[in-house]
DNA sequence: TCGTAATATGATATATTGTATCGTTAACGC
DNA sequence: GCGTTAACGATACAATATATCATATTACGA
């Protein structure tokens, strides 16, 4: 399923990601690029093999899914997706084109309905109450990043309708 | 490496495991027991593999795997085990003995030094706080478990000293 | 611009994690 | 005891991921 992202707008968001691999100096190639494209037109996570399997569809010499991992892991590093752990399954990220830095403080909401995700900033509230709850036993967190499941609102909207 | 879990303390969390089974008409067989056993005298979250070689160097008739994950399947429903999404591994729950309910609202603090596993309830604060914080994007949530990365006070202390 | 070092990719093998399926054994309810 | 259900064994295989070495491409200074 391929979301609403026309071609200009995926244009766009191609450029950014390129500007923000240089700022890394790190380049975006083709095979990066062709990588991104493919989550940043994507609804709801892929694994890695169904990128590759994306790819591969679209292009003659095909990738090997070593390269795709190798790809994965780097766009991952430029912040430009994210992997979910809980599914194993990559996003582009929400952040590329809005805003120049990208939050630590990033949480998923995974609806378990149509599988869509969506990324939202942690509020201060929830950063302050989990940080504060991890201190209560000792522990400082090093990451902010969760992955939380629910519902979305299309989902909650068309629950009882139809099947 | 083992957790210090005392003979006569495993004891008493397999006797509550065992009724806590029975309370949802359940048993909890000798090849259930091995695996519960298995991972509640480790100090740190076991692969479901991990565990097969545990079980299978004590005992006699060898267990397949598919054994493993379907006891691992059993133990979580029964809420005896939790599965970690963001490192595929195994713990025992940390309230088989210590309350009767064990609250839905449960986060896994995990060391990035040592790999231990700390099980905390959530705050009131830190449930509402996300609760609100998925709202402001119409997500309602259905689970609130999640795993959170930080140094345990131990490695926090262990810093710097030695390697 | 050419050579070289660093980076990126290809190719192959293999490890790790997990599921499907089917037949057998053990427990439980009558 | 006897049939039904639940648990387990055995086997095959799918999905996810990493290790390793060879090749190609790029960056960049001489």
């Amino acid at each position: 399923m391929k979301k609403q992202v026309n071609p200009k707008e995926l244009d766009v968001l191609l450029r950014a990601a390129e500007v923000a691999c240089a700022e890394n100096g790190a380049r975006l190639t083709q095979r990066r690029r062709q990588v991104l494209s493919e989550l940043m037109q994507s609804s709801s996570p892929l694994s890695a093999y169904e990128v590759l399997g994306l790819c591969n569809r679209s292009t003659t010499p095909t990738m090997p899914a070593m390269s795709v991992y190798r790809i994965l892991d780097f766009l991952e590093q430029q912040q430009l997706v994210h992997r979910l752990s809980s599914s194993s399954k990559y996003v582009s990220c929400a952040h590329i084109a809005c805003d120049r830095k990208h939050s630590q403080k990033t949480h998923f909401l995974l609806c378990d309905g149509c599988s869509s995700v969506e990324e939202v900033d942690a509020t201060e509230e929830a950063s302050e109450a989990l940080e504060q709850m991890a201190k209560t036993v000792g522990f400082k967190l090093t990451t902010q990043q969760f992955e939380l499941s629910g519902i979305c609102t299309t989902c909650q909207n068309s629950a009882g309708e139809g099947l």
